[in-house]
DNA sequence: CCTCGATGTTGAAACGTTTTAACGCCTGAG
DNA sequence: CTCAGGCGTTAAAACGTTTCAACATCGAGG
């Protein structure tokens, strides 16, 4: 291993002082060109990296954020983290992801080496409201996809009520009275929010309650959507719903494979809405109805957010975005046959 | 802010001295039970968190690697990721993502800042072959899904050029003389490597190598994937090839998407081959024949060799395994009308 | 009673930066 | 010639931890 250079040996070789060349890192413009040139071919010929944690114990400032993704493997939270990306490169930072994969100790776990590691600031899409409380250690928090309950800190969110409002009232106009709701854990707030969408939106079209058939799935990914298919189906043709809406577009892609696999043509037997409108959405077998949500912008905004946090007279906000429907051809109009 | 409480913040409080609190810390088992549980609660108590930065100044290394991911979006990156964050959760050490987005200027940033945090280890796929010269400074570098082609570092890879044979010869064997490769650009070393496999499967089938059309794209996402498709299609019927070897999956859906919109059929107008097996693979339009490469494996040996990189006798190594054909509803049997 | 080793604890010196106040030098004005 | 002021540079003091050699304390063995 190299003998490490530091930013002493450049001084030497380049016969300064270390505070010279400190400034030459840092503050470019205050020292003399002449110098400067001679401590950059120093640094260049000794091949010096400046060691980041001497700078930030000194400095106590980390240039580095993170974003605590809930499932890496989701198209959607990838389109997050692009915005956040953007964001953060417009602000000089670094930003690192970090995938909880939806287990509260692995998100513990990385939210305390982010603290340790005296990031800047942190973004999370937490794994449930418990874990949303998240301690606070003097680092900005600022909650992805999830809204603030109380106002100790900063949220970015999309309506999610209004989400499956949306949804559903679409598969109510084209002809359905019998619904599967897809999702799950209750524990994700989202869900239950879609969920309590999907109910007003039978509400306001004078449905009972009761037209919703809920499946509960554990989690938000293909396999599960692949098992709710096969529950669906197991359902007596009498009660069995003519249309599902899914949490979330992984979900409806599971569904729409389990359909095909067991000779059910969607839409014709079964309607399918997806959630997130994730790229895959579109080229899916076929294509599918989604509510998209503005990801990039998800990311950027929270971003911007967490951004303003140490400025002065900062106050915590909470950003809600509106969903919109975006229709395919999973939920053709139903044929009154 | 917090006024950051330290070490010898605790040790104040416990009543020892801060070599003491560090020794709880670091080296439990050689304090005293009484002494220890008095340090702990006073740390509990005063919510203390270890200044990381201080630490790995003092004491070197950083307990954490990073990743640098050529395309989070692409599903194919992050199942890798996940095989890497077992081994690296197994070893007590911590990942960082890093998404170069296919962007040289960010992969630098990127390995300079990794540079600069002195992470333990790096792992990459990069961006191109020059990309590849990644200036060794002290951090052990392993290739992932690349080959070193010098023995100045490890790297795992997936044999592509077998890969590119057995998706072409399985064409070739449904009964397709004229066949596109869909994929780009050059630059890339799969790419090449999985075109010098198609070629040689035509080679053994004793067709010329002008029975392959190269269709270049400009990166390997969807949208290049649509836009492939309509190059294709715009080609006179006489000379249009009857099957696609997409580089990957996402080209792949994309073809299939653009096939769909232009009314074209698949497999009856267009045969399509995809690559990598993403998960999306199964539940596309039509379900697409794909080359499976061990994904999570992939990344968990990668991590391992990172990890092997710092004992004393370590010698690189080159790991390359084997992709695997996976036959779907793309690649029906042609009909020979 | 003294010595010895084991066991626990500690003081102080690093680690490699940034930063602050002070310094020397030069120039131009008085 | 002196002095003020600007400019470029520097010595030295942090930052919060780990580590190492040294130091108490205690029980056992001589």
């Amino acid at each position: 291993m190299k003998p490490s250079v530091g930013i002493r040996d450049v001084a030497q070789h380049a016969g300064v002082s270390n505070a010279t060349v400190s400034n030459v890192l840092n503050r470019p413009d205050v020292v003399a060109p002449a110098t400067r040139q001679r401590v950059l071919a120093a640094i260049e010929e000794l091949g010096f990296v400046r060691n980041e944690s001497a700078r930030q114990l000194r400095a106590g400032s980390s240039r580095v954020i993170a974003y605590v993704v809930l499932d890496a493997a989701n198209p959607f939270f990838t389109d997050v983290a692009r915005g956040v990306e953007d964001a953060a490169r417009d602000a000089g930072l670094a930003l690192f992801l970090c995938n909880s994969a939806s287990d509260g100790g692995r998100e513990r776990e990385y939210l305390e080496l982010l603290h340790e590691q005296r990031v800047e600031g942190i973004l999370i899409t937490p794994v449930d409201a418990e874990s949303a409380q998240i301690a606070e250690r003097g680092t900005p928090v600022v909650l992805v996809d999830r809204e603030a309950t109380d106002g100790t800190r900063c949220s970015v969110a999309v309506d999610d009520v209004l989400g499956g409002e949306l949804a559903v009232t679409h598969l109510v106009e084209t002809g359905h009275t019998r619904i599967a709701m897809v999702g799950g854990p209750l524990s994700i707030q989202q869900v239950r929010d879609r969920r309590e969408g999907a109910l007003r939106a039978l509400t306001n079209a004078g449905l009972p309650a009761d037209a919703l058939t809920f499946l509960e799935t554990k989690s938000l990914q293909v396999a599960e959507g692949r098992g709710a298919g096969e529950r669906l189906v197991g359902l007596p043709a009498s009660r069995r719903p003519t249309a599902a809406f899914c949490a979330n577009d992984l979900l409806a892609l599971g569904l729409l494979q389990s359909m095909t696999q067991q000779g059910l043509r969607v839409p014709d037997d079964l309607a399918v809405v997806g959630y997130d409108d994730i790229e895959f959405a579109g080229a899916a077998a076929v294509p599918l109805t989604s509510v998209r949500q503005p990801r990039e912008q998800l990311g950027r905004t929270a971003a911007q957010l967490l951004l303003s946090e140490n400025e002065p007279d900062h106050e915590h906000r909470h950003v809600k975005f509106q969903p919109e429907l975006v229709v395919r051809a999973s939920t053709a109009l139903k044929r009154r046959s």
